[in-house]
DNA sequence: TAGTGGTCTAGACCACCTC
DNA sequence: AGGTGGTCTAGACCACTAA
């Protein structure tokens, strides 16, 4: 007797890895509650056996949603789907692509693409030299055309993208289409108050709440190749987050 | 000839697992510069031989940096230190432990401990009945005696922790004397303006800008055992996240 | 005591990158 | 072509939990 009868289909002539593919599948039978809050799994070697293949491939599988907080295990007590549904989290994505998924309309409005001299704080984070120039960018990006965030964006000389572009693709989109891997993000999220320029810029008054985001992203290099300075409605926007304890 | 000489003494007799030993030593590494931004590490291979482990182990080690963002990998070219220092993220300690660990001196006022019948909203993330009462908190936390948060809590009935105790410990640190693991921690940040009597509370005028926080937190068998609405001081606090792609 | 997850090993084959 | 990380296997032993 199973306590999780649970099919799922492998293709082992795939690029896609086995454990990939198991864990894309366990959260699909999650997500559509076939597996219920609280419910426990089988032990990993009897799903191992079951599904055809070694334990430590299953093993990954599962850990892939252990680190993504569905499942939750106890040693010596077994593997248990969380209670409670799970909202999806802040990715490496950008707003742009955010909105494209949300069903919104993104547009942008790009205000200013310019080489500039950075200021010290920027010039650090981006690894650049004492004299060294930069590309500053700073947008408007709407949704069905409301105003939900002025954008100011720092990045090295030699990834400038098109102002054409711009207007009609995210930045991130842009920047993987020159193949550049984004890879880690450093990412700091606060609040403040609307400057009057701001105000005019988003559609609200002086001093209306504001979140902040400074981020710093790097390639697959490690090497730092933007930085952002961003500011959101506050009633429009706000970001997810999970953590996992080890 | 190595490219990094790495010396690194592990412990086998000890309870702490061999791929952790050596993360903590490789960051430590990587903290004190003896491995610097951008230089290349041994392939794993090398490393293995080098350290006395099996390569699974050390990939692991290597995992755990790559995962806290320290760490690049690239298949085909090599492991290499990321760029830039990185600060350290949120974890899953309560404001009252970071203050602690930043060398400030954090106190509380206690305002509200009560039984209280939650909204529907609270009632569904904590997995109560309909009709089930829950425990409520109010505190203001301060900082060298400066406020710097309002933190509203609700929990099931029976974690409700002691008034005494919540004037001169976390809450995190009280759930975690009384035997509970927490896990995984599902946070909403956002901004709002400050109502009149969130500004007698926090010294501020009515209208400054706030950072709030929602966050349910979870067990080690997936039970939510704690939900929070916070709200900070702007100009004092922040979040810092780490996002990284796999 | 029986069952669970946690760790570790030794080896294999593959995909990708650089030269 | 050679070197790198990515994946997968089959097995072993251990620590923790619960009955």
């Amino acid at each position: 007797m199973t306590t999780t009868p649970l099919e799922v289909g492998l293709d082992r002539s795939s690029p896609v890895p086995l454990y990939f593919q198991l864990a894309v599948q366990l959260e699909a039978a999650i997500d559509c509650g076939e597996l219920a809050p609280g419910q426990r799994l089988d032990n990993e070697i009897e799903l191992a056996d079951r599904l055809g293949v070694s334990r430590p491939t299953m093993r990954r599988a599962i850990q892939e949603l252990v680190g993504k907080g569905l499942l939750v295990r106890k040693r010596g007590v077994g593997t248990q789907v969380v209670q409670g549904a799970l909202k999806r989290d802040v990715e490496l994505s950008s707003l742009f692509d955010d909105l494209a998924k949300a069903q919104r309309r993104p547009s942008t409005d790009v205000l200013v693409v310019e080489r500039r001299r950075p200021d010290d704080g920027v010039a650090t984070a981006l690894g650049l030299q004492p004299e060294e120039d930069a590309v500053y960018l700073e947008r408007v990006r709407k949704a069905d055309d409301v105003p939900l965030a002025i954008m100011r964006n720092w990045l090295p000389l030699d990834l400038a993208p098109s102002p054409e572009l711009l207007r009609t693709r995210g930045l991130y989109d842009l920047m993987r289409g020159t193949g550049i891997h984004l890879r880690i993000a450093s990412q700091r999220i606060g609040a403040t108050s609307a400057t009057s320029e701001q105000g005019r810029l988003l559609a609200l008054r002086k001093g209306a709440p504001l979140l902040t985001m400074e981020r710093v992203t790097y390639d697959d290099s490690g090497r730092p190749v933007e930085l952002g300075r961003h500011v959101y409605r506050a009633e429009s926007y706000s970001f997810q987050i999970t953590l996992v304890s080890r």
